[in-house]
DNA sequence: ATATGTGAACGGCTTCACAGCC
DNA sequence: GGCTGTGAAGCCGTTCACATAT
């Protein structure tokens, strides 16, 4: 069984349309054609239609999808159709807002343990997320098996904390610091950065 | 006087050159070479002079580039020498955790104000930043100039608030609603949508 | 000798055009 | 007729190779 590499965009891409789908699948929509779902996705028709190919086929021509079938067929593609354990490093303010985000659950996500060398237990409350201190961290996340990370430490342990992680067994990051992440090729690692986000809008601005 | 346009790619890696410049800077460091700083920012040294290319020519062959002149260079290519004024709206557990977020300013944003169709005093605490109500946005935005904002409503309410930002004169969005918006062509909008970062890292986990 | 600047080659993603199926 | 699926074409961004400057 071999698994034909999907672009990273198109990954990407694929997570909206489940999105997408999923919000059509709620409101009772039963099928949808590559036109209207792309539209919804923000994206061409044709464009859909080729991240679709990397997953299968699974239209009706001259229909369109059936929301139900083509929702499973990207969940199933992109793996995780149960609750995916993932643990949050660096409790501070971003941290903690990320906690208590919801945002991440709907989605499939739990965070099943938070993780700050100085832990205060104030900063979790009402998330129901144990927190631990940063020494636990590693044996944890062995023993738990966990795979993905969220790193929202400050940019000065960041490298250090993700060293940790790998070492550990994490193979996903998602890393709110802002840091370059040195990693093993094996290893995945989304950036997020705030500020360079603002910045870069900036130049946009006439 | 034209302006050339730049990637909006290069543009984002342009605002990493700057952060890995500033901290050079801080540590005295007078000059660098391409080498050196692609692999600070994390890309090849090919590509760090191909996007310089884009500001101009100020490097020195057989030495390197000024770290000081090359900041300042990059600074006025992507605008903004001083603090640029930015609003936030939306104060809920993600707003909220942005205001808190020390990040901006020391890359040359100020959040001025912040707006909640139900303001909650507690939440901006000690943040500095004065919060009103959604209603009074609009006339704010005009007549302060503001060209940037930070979304950060539920997706239900995104669209109509985007609407209303536009309308006032907002010329780039940070968008954190899990939601496609649409806006005229003059106005740029960059997402950031934490669920979507984690799902489409999952496909990568074996 | 060393490091920049850039035209040319390359590669991957997007778009087009159209064949195939309902 | 309508819409999907896909090879081919086109496009944009990255990488290479090397001329050029100090």
């Amino acid at each position: 069984m071999e698994k034909i590499e999907i672009p990273r965009k198109a990954v990407y891409r694929l997570s909206v349309y489940q999105r997408c789908l999923q919000r059509l699948r709620e409101n009772g929509v039963e099928t949808v054609s590559s036109e209207a779902l792309a539209k919804a996705a923000g994206v061409k028709s044709t464009q859909l239609r080729k991240d679709l190919g990397y997953v299968g086929q699974f239209g009706t021509r001259g229909l369109g999808y059936s929301v139900e079938t083509l929702g499973e067929a990207i969940t199933a593609a992109l793996g995780s159709t149960r609750l995916q354990p993932v643990v949050l490093v660096g409790v501070g303010n971003l941290g903690s807002a990320l906690l208590h985000y919801s945002g991440f659950k709907k989605e499939g996500f739990e965070v099943i343990a938070a993780f700050d060398s100085h832990p205060v237990k104030e900063r979790v409350r009402g998330t129901g997320v144990p927190l631990y201190d940063a020494a636990e961290m590693a044996s944890y996340i062995a023993s738990h098996a966990v795979k993905m990370a969220i790193l929202a430490v400050p940019a000065t342990h960041a490298q250090t904390v993700a060293n940790q992680l790998v070492a550990a067994g994490v193979q996903a990051v998602l890393n709110f610091s802002p840091t370059v992440l040195e990693v093993p090729d094996n290893v995945y690692v989304n950036n997020v950065d705030l500020a360079i986000e603002l910045e870069s809008l900036s130049y946009f601005i006439r």
